[in-house]
DNA sequence: ACAAGAATGTCGCATATTTGACATTCTTGT
DNA sequence: ACAAGAATGTCAAATATGCGACATTCTTGT
């Protein structure tokens, strides 16, 4: 199946959830920095499947990652772009719980991992590791709740927006997104005629310009403004 | 609107996630116990409503809460139900960012309730509350991602077992479920008439019991299994 | 510059779901 | 025991979505 690889979106490192490097200072990086091994991935290439029970926590230091969930037809349900600083894998340090996700790389990409027993030894050490993680997942919660909502709630026209908006970075104003709409179709849940009609829309409403595998928001703020005008309609 | 309190479900005290009290001692609990100031509520008493920026950190003694959205037109969209030791609102304690959902109570309910300065000094004082926090956190948002990836991927049938599951408390193998189909329907993101049809055809499988206001898994093991034997077919 | 592949745009038809209505069953308060 | 309200069960018509097919546009490698 060709999407299994590289549903790229290269240069959009940061993405909405802060960062977990953010929280740490440079002592503190240093420190995870000696504990890990690196890891180089070629743009698509599996770092992690669903099901996995090798523990241990990964963070990115240059490239990217995409997670998601594969379905057995090859069709990919993104649920987010990781980039610089951030991590995955954390709950197999925490849980006992196997992974949930699919991970790959996007485009040439460094990984820091270290191993559950490594790194709860540092947590113990020093809890600021765990106050920076805990931000961090509390965060996510919050995003994937909001994805939730939107799923269940929203119509297919604003639901496509406010994954749009959840998709791209906070910090910019008019975001370009990289990859196919069958990717985001999959994502939502629906086909990806649907999805082309509901980007036609928001098109025409001069809230975005769809390309070829990729998709620019003209406005995040005029976007969100205008989701937020529409979200008293309710499905 | 009628079903504004208590689609209630009062008899599940525990709900999958591990309870944030359960991974403190006696002594931990004492010293929060302490810190923070009761307070009762009634069924179905909102307890905070989304949007609220009142910081702080709600913990369950008696009783239980509801987890959800409330629509603009009084359908609820339920997230979770939290029972005896679990916590919410803790991440208008980390974050800048307003509560997400509505919180009301199920039955008779004493929440204890610490504010957000009271309880980071705690934190900062005893890092072991900050590790239970965050394995609760990392435990829900797993929870979070099931849900995510049923509602995106699975057809009705499936999506309502997997719901059914992660709805009903892990250790019963009969659970007996309280609440209305139009709030399970909601929840689901589909119409009364379609849950109506999907929890049928269930029945007729042999694998759940719909009853008024409530609804029996026959088997929690049983209708895994039989989900399982299905997750191949996609939607 | 060209061909081959990949992704988008757009059909019509089949299917699933919503909507609104109504009858039925269950529960609760008096 | 009864009436009133609440929730479920079910229907037909309207709508939305999925599916498969195909033409078109864009990209990439040679």
């Amino acid at each position: 199946m060709s999407n299994m690889r590289h549903s790229c979106m290269s240069d959009l490192p940061g993405f909405r959830v802060t960062p977990f490097l953010s929280a740490l200072s440079a002592d503190m990086i240093a420190r995870l920095s000696d504990a890990g091994f690196r890891r180089k991935f070629r743009d698509g290439q599996l770092v992690h499947s669903r099901g996995d029970t090798l523990r241990g926590i990964s963070i990115i230091e240059t490239g990217g990652a995409q997670v998601g969930i594969y379905g057995p037809d090859g069709t990919f349900i993104l649920t987010s772009y990781l980039g610089h600083g951030h991590t995955f894998g954390e709950f197999t340090v925490f849980t006992e719980l196997p992974r949930t996700h699919d991970v790959s790389a996007v485009g040439e990409t460094t990984l820091l991992q270290i191993s559950a027993s490594r790194f709860l030894a540092i947590c113990d050490e020093e809890p600021a590791y765990q106050r920076a993680l805990l931000v961090t997942s509390l965060v996510r919660a919050h995003r994937l709740l909001e994805m939730l909502d939107a799923l269940q709630r929203l119509p297919l026209l604003e639901r496509t927006a406010k994954f749009l908006l959840l998709l791209s970075p906070e910090n910019t104003t008019s975001p370009l997104l990289r990859f196919r709409q069958s990717d985001l179709a999959s994502s939502l849940g629906v086909s990806r005629a649907s999805l082309n009609r509901a980007l036609g829309e928001l098109s025409t409403l001069k809230l975005i310009e769809p390309g070829y595998s990729q998709l620019q928001i003209i406005d995040r703020e005029t976007l969100q403004s205008w989701l937020l005008s529409r979200s008293s309609k309710p499905r």
